[in-house]
RNA sequence: GGGCGCUUAGCUCAGUUGGUUCAGAGCACCUCGUUUACACCGAGGGGGUCGGGGGUUCGAAUCCCUCAGCGCCCACCA
């Protein structure tokens, strides 16, 4: 049966994945000796399906758990899913609106029908994407944050926080997103620079019974009839007199008095600042400390609202009226100057809509405290980040972290328990049912007859992060009656099997872009349930980007199909694809020639698969040409080996790659390969080809975690095994030491062997024809035969050199090659600048080595190794000196 | 505005405490090759005054200062 010359992965990884399915190797178990590792996905959001920032992130995971697995531990990869809260519930809104469907015109229920339809189509792709993939998840495991366990657990921990005093309910400036009409996290808002230049408003307000104005200087001219007071600065000498007087609100003729305070600045502006407590977080400030009444004319739709008190205006898009309001503003000749500058515009993360601070009811974490731990423990290693650049950015961000705002006005996510009796604000009680918050509520109003129909859940959700940060605790059901105790607070491990041994998780994978929303606040919910931290190294991966930089989107269509790239170039092919160029937290440059590179790679391993299993065995003895090669490979093996561990150890994933991948591509295949390589039409020797197998299995192996298909399709292919001897469990070789005269002699070898190719090369000379080698070297003795067959050489001869011959020099040996027609000028020149370069060598050495501080303060081996320099240099000269005057 | 980081071959990046051939790798490029595993290939080759300037040192890609460019994070100047 001939065996295709190019691999193709379609034939061969469905059928391995199945296979790997059929005998539960992805599934973990805590009944075992072994020691666990655990790996937790970063669950992607059910809003769509996965690109290729996921096939980046999901394949490091992998490889990280395929590795640990064969170096024989209990490994576990938990897969599952985030709901998502803003991101899906805007994506359903909008699924809605194109059939027709209003979200205002259906209950919550009927919301959430269609949203849990979302998310079993869109959860269903992506988990068989991942599977494409070759994601070797734990699928028994599989999780969702709105499971019903899952969901208690999030439940459970507001309870518990509200109950430690973290959790507090509160009148705030808050971020509003008046498209999603809800809150959002300061996290949440992205500011920027925009295009188009922001401006800058010069008013004149009229002084109450006054002809004076006074000037102010906004960018919202559209919230000026929300305005209470104006504030100048009590130290600017300008205004100074003003305060305490009265001005009046354009339009409106509202009264507002002018108050001073220092938050005004002297050089922005006019020095006088309209203050509008309602929109404006500084203004609100201001308001609280000078009193002042708050107008909110701003509804949460972004629509001003009638207590702007000017009828056209009202139900208008607040940006519109901006524009109604200038032109208003010029006709009555009190728009004074419009003056471009430059400012930052915060939109939402989600909607992109510009964000409206707003002033309103909302649920907090206070986070100062809670969060002492879990700076400390990134501070101090405890939990390490790689690469440890963001350990900075990370701690400036705990050290300026503010209250977490966690409430939004959504329907899909975790409800929030808390259940109001009352009308006043804090007229409501927590608990994990409607049942207990009655309870609850009859102690707090001692109301005997209290009943569920009296009570009011919160329609409120929690933010999403919220219920992601206890995922390496939920997905374990770690808040469950056995292992949480609500009255501590606390989780106990050891009521908990699965949480007990897979508990903490050992590398979190995840991008730098959620290090806030999320690592952090699992660390913090770590240490507040169970005082441990929840993983012991978080890996950033950098961001996938187009070649030009640019991130991958939708919208600029550079972002290609996961799955069609698989089709394409294989699972393997895209894994070693994304690797090639992707060193820890720096950007990923996509360019679809690095997939090809991989599916190169495979294509080589299965050529070099198709050579081995092409060869004919014979009886005879082991030439000891192989001997060596086979000698020399072990040894190149080991050496490899350790280098990759030391990448690994270091999370250098990609290095760790390209160790392999040369190790595979030069040692194995161009040199391994084609020293052992019998003759066209020849047999090899059992022993050759027995040992040649035995290593190619421990190349495979290391190259498992990074090409899961094609080396378990070859491992099966190589030679006959049990159904369940799956390269997915076989063992991790261990790095042996190596000898150094081995690698030192066959790098002579090689070295020769280049020179003589070099000399085919550059003169035209056929590989095919063979060549005598004259030399009076004696490491040729051991390596002659060897380089026979490498270099085509028909006859080694230790004699005189010949009148007409190529040479090169190696150390202090001399080697020619024998050839009729020969420039002897031309070898001459070559001879000439070598020597000219040795001497300069000779002198740099002699320069440095008559210099005293050099030889009194250089470490001894600095200082030897010169010495051997300046020795090779003149053994080096003299050689070249003697070919020389022999030419 | 504050903080952090980056700048090494055409591209993407290695380069541990300054000193073992340290100026490297992969890709790209050039030349040659229809060799009996692979043209998704083989053999060979060219290419960088390590962003600019200054300093410390016997010695600097590596340490210090400075300038320039880029990136990220945080922040309530209307």
């Amino acid at each position: 049966m001939s065996i295709s010359a190019q691999y193709d992965p379609s034939k061969v990884e469905d059928k391995w994945y199945r296979y790997w399915m059929d005998y539960g190797f992805f599934h973990a178990n805590p009944k075992t000796e072994k020691e666990s590792y655990t790996i937790v996905i970063p669950p992607p959001n059910v809003t769509g399906v996965l690109h290729m920032g996921h096939m980046l992130n999901n394949t490091i995971q992998d490889i990280l758990v395929r590795k640990a697995r064969m170096e024989g531990k209990e490994a576990c990869w938990i897969p599952g899913t985030d709901h998502a809260s803003i991101a899906t519930e805007a994506k359903v809104v909008k699924m809605l609106r194109e059939k027709g469907i209003k979200k205002s015109d259906i209950s919550r229920e009927e919301f959430l029908k269609y949203a849990w339809e979302w998310k079993e189509k869109y959860g269903g792709v992506i988990l068989k994407q991942l599977k494409k993939l070759g994601a070797s998840c734990d699928w028994e495991r599989t999780a969702f944050t709105m499971d019903e366990s899952y969901y208690k657990a999030v439940i459970r921990q507001f309870i518990d926080l509200f109950k430690k005093g973290y959790i507090y309910r509160g009148l705030r400036m808050v971020n509003w997103d008046c498209e999603a009409q809800t809150t959002i996290s300061n996290e949440e808002v992205i500011y920027k620079e925009e295009g188009e230049k922001a401006i800058l408003y010069h008013v004149k307000y009229q002084m109450k019974d006054s002809d004076e104005f006074v000037t102010i200087a906004t960018q919202r001219p559209e919230t000026i009839m929300g305005d209470t007071a104006i504030a100048v600065n009590p130290r600017d000498e300008r205004f100074k007199h003003l305060i305490g007087k009265k001005a009046l609100v354009p339009f409106i003729n509202r009264e507002i008095p002018i108050i001073g305070d220092d938050y005004v600045a002297l050089d922005f502006g006019t020095g006088c600042l309209k203050v509008t407590p309602a929109h404006d977080p500084n203004d609100y400030e201001i308001g609280l400390r000078h009193d002042l009444e708050i107008v909110d004319t701003i509804d949460p739709n972004g629509a001003i609202n009638e207590r702007c008190e000017i009828k056209k205006y009202i139900g208008q898009d607040r940006f519109t009226v901006r524009k109604e309001i200038v032109k208003d503003l010029k006709k009555a000749d009190i728009l004074t100057k419009e003056e471009e500058f430059i400012t930052k515009i915060g939109r939402s993360e989600r909607t992109n809509s510009v964000v409206e601070p707003k002033l309103s009811l909302q649920w907090f974490i206070k986070m100062k405290e809670i969060s002492k731990r879990a700076h400390e423990v990134v501070m101090n290693d405890e939990i390490q980040l790689f690469p440890s650049k963001f350990k900075n950015t990370y701690s400036h961000w705990m050290e300026h972290v503010r209250d977490w705002n966690i409430s939004r006005q959504l329907w899909w996510g975790q409800r929030i328990p808390a259940y109001y009796y009352g009308e006043g604000e804090n007229d409501f009680v927590v608990a994990e049912t409607l049942e207990k918050a009655v309870d609850e509520a009859k102690k707090v109003t001692s109301n005997k007859n209290l009943g569920e129909k009296d009570l009011k859940q919160d329609e409120d959700v929690l933010d999403t992060w919220a219920s992601s940060n206890i995922w390496p605790i939920a997905i374990f059901d770690g808040f469950n009656d056995t292992c949480f105790d609500p009255t501590t607070g606390k989780i106990s491990k050891e009521k908990n099997e699965e949480l007990n041994f897979f508990y903490p998780v050992d590398t979190l994978v995840t991008a730098p872009d959620i290090l806030f929303f999320w690592v952090a606040r699992m660390i913090i919910a770590g240490y507040e349930y169970l005082d441990e931290k929840p993983f012991n190294n978080v890996y950033l991966t950098g961001m996938v980007r187009d070649k030009q930089r640019r991130k991958m989107s939708k919208s600029l269509g550079n972002s290609p199909d996961p799955l069609e790239l698989i089709e394409q170039y294989g699972a393997d092919g895209v894994r070693t694809g994304m690797l090639f160029s992707s060193p820890a937290g720096n950007d990923l440059l996509f360019d679809e020639k690095l997939v090809e590179q991989g599916r190169n790679f495979s294509n080589k391993i299965w050529n070099a698969f198709r050579l081995v299993k092409g060869w004919e065995i014979s009886n005879e003895k082991q030439p000891k040409v192989n001997q060596q090669a086979i000698n020399w490979f072990t040894n190149r093996f080991n050496y490899a080996l350790t280098e990759l561990e030391d990448h690994f150890s270091k999370f250098r994933m990609s290095d760790a790659l390209m160790t392999a991948y040369k190790l595979v591509w030069n040692d194995f295949c161009s040199w391994y390969l084609e020293w052992i390589k019998p003759e066209y039409g020849n047999p090899i020797d059992q022993t050759t080809f027995d040992a040649t197998v035995a290593l190619f299995e421990k190349v495979l192996k290391i190259l498992h975690p990074f090409m899961p298909f094609i080396t378990e399709e070859l491992w099966h292919e190589l030679k006959g095994r049990g159904k369940s001897e799956a390269i997915i469990v076989a063992e991790w070789p261990k790095p042996s030491s190596f000898d150094g005269e081995i690698m030192k002699k066959t790098d002579t070898l090689f070295e020769i062997t280049s020179h003589i190719r070099n000399i085919r090369s550059s003169k035209g000379i056929s590989p095919k024809e063979a060549l005598e080698l004259i030399t009076s070297s004696y490491t040729i003795d051991t390596i002659g035969d060897s380089l026979k067959k490498l270099a085509n050489i028909s006859s080694i001869a230790n004699s005189n050199k010949p009148a007409h011959a190529f040479s090169f020099v190696i150390g202090s040996d001399k080697y020619f090659i024998p050839f009729e027609s020969i420039n002897m000028e031309a070898e001459r020149k070559k001879m000439t600048d070598e020597l000219n370069r040795m001497i300069e060598l000779k002198n740099s050495a002699q320069k440095k080595l008559s210099n005293h501080r050099f030889v009194q303060n250089a470490p001894e081996q600095v200082v030897v190794m010169e010495r051997k320099k300046l020795a090779d240099a003149e053994a080096k000269i003299k050689t070249l000196g003697e070919s020389l005057a022999s030419i």
